[in-house]
DNA sequence: TATTGTTATACTCTATAACTATA
DNA sequence: TATAGTTATAGAGTATAACAATA
């Protein structure tokens, strides 16, 4: 993990890799004795915003399923942060408001993220707002079309794996000792 | 997850996050079919650049588990892409060597990596350089000095949650229903 | 006794499917 | 019948600890 600085090995895929692990422990830090941690910070603001009118549409616009969102307002309501109420117009559905408590905490949280991204970004100096905007800039456009839909197509062309066992899977199973 | 692209909600975690699993996706697209996916590749570059003199070293440059990197070697030999060769100066460590297959399959997935990497930064345009600059600029940084070591006290300072149970830890074990 | 590599076990996270209550 | 939410179960990935061989 330090071997290859400034070395010829400096790629993309390392670089993006790092920062984003740096970027994630540094959250986590930040977050992780909130219930759900980063998750949950997510959920509550978007609960803070009124953004969550009910939680399948809250589950699709964060990307997780709605079962581990069962668990996670749960939590976040076990401690005060939110409530669940059910909307009067369907019953089946359930509006996540966050009480005054929920607001506060996120209120400071936020405040410190804003801390922690001006660090991560504070070697930069000058450049720092420039990489704000090439990294939106690529987002927007990741968000748009899904990227590298041919790269599957490059990999057909060239070496195809006959037999190579599905990464990680199977290698619990019986190894270099089992014969029979 | 497609509600804030260009709205104020534009952070640069959001963002960073967007464009990490993006790359993360298209290069699983490129090595899922190689035995231990991305990581089997990684480990596999080693062995090709002749950097792998034992395990432990191996597992450490690569930050994973040696137990995680014997299943994975285990998985890349028995496709014939490596080999485990016991070192004769120190009997209990193995130097893991490409196969003349190895390098084969390494080279060609290297040169597919490297499409991808362009495809990815294509929207930048003329600013695909700069940005590769000021990731590894800020990778760089953030591996010489573990970045955000105060974000933790900063949040010492403010709200400390009293019985924030562990993130996603005990959602699983008895719920709402369970009153006694 | 310490270290390299292996194996077995447990734990966390995620994904799937079954269930309830509403519509 | 279809949908919102919940619960139970199984899987993948990871970490921990015990073990054998060597130093």
């Amino acid at each position: 993990m330090a071997t290859r600085d400034a070395a010829l090995g400096a790629d993309l895929g390392w670089g993006l890799g790092v920062v984003f692990r740096a970027y994630v422990k540094a959250v986590d830090d930040a977050l992780h004795d909130l219930p759900g941690g980063p998750r949950g910070y997510q959920v509550l603001g978007l609960a803070v915003q009124d953004r969550a009118d009910n939680q399948a549409q809250l589950a699709t616009e964060l990307g997780i399923d709605r079962t581990v969102l069962t668990y996670l307002i749960d939590d976040l309501a076990d401690c005060g942060l939110v409530e669940r109420k059910p909307d009067p117009d369907d019953r089946r559905r359930r509006r996540i408001t966050a009480t005054a408590r929920g607001i506060d905490v996120w209120t400071q949280r936020h405040a410190v993220l804003d801390h922690v991204e001006q660090m991560l970004l504070a070697p930069l100096g000058a450049d720092a707002d420039a990489f704000r905007d090439l990294v939106t800039r690529l987002a927007v456009h990741a968000n748009q079309a899904e990227p590298a839909p041919n790269a599957c197509t490059v990999v057909e062309q060239l070496t195809r794996l006959d037999d190579a066992p599905t990464p990680n899977s199977r290698a619990r199973q019986r190894k270099r000792g089992a014969t029979s």
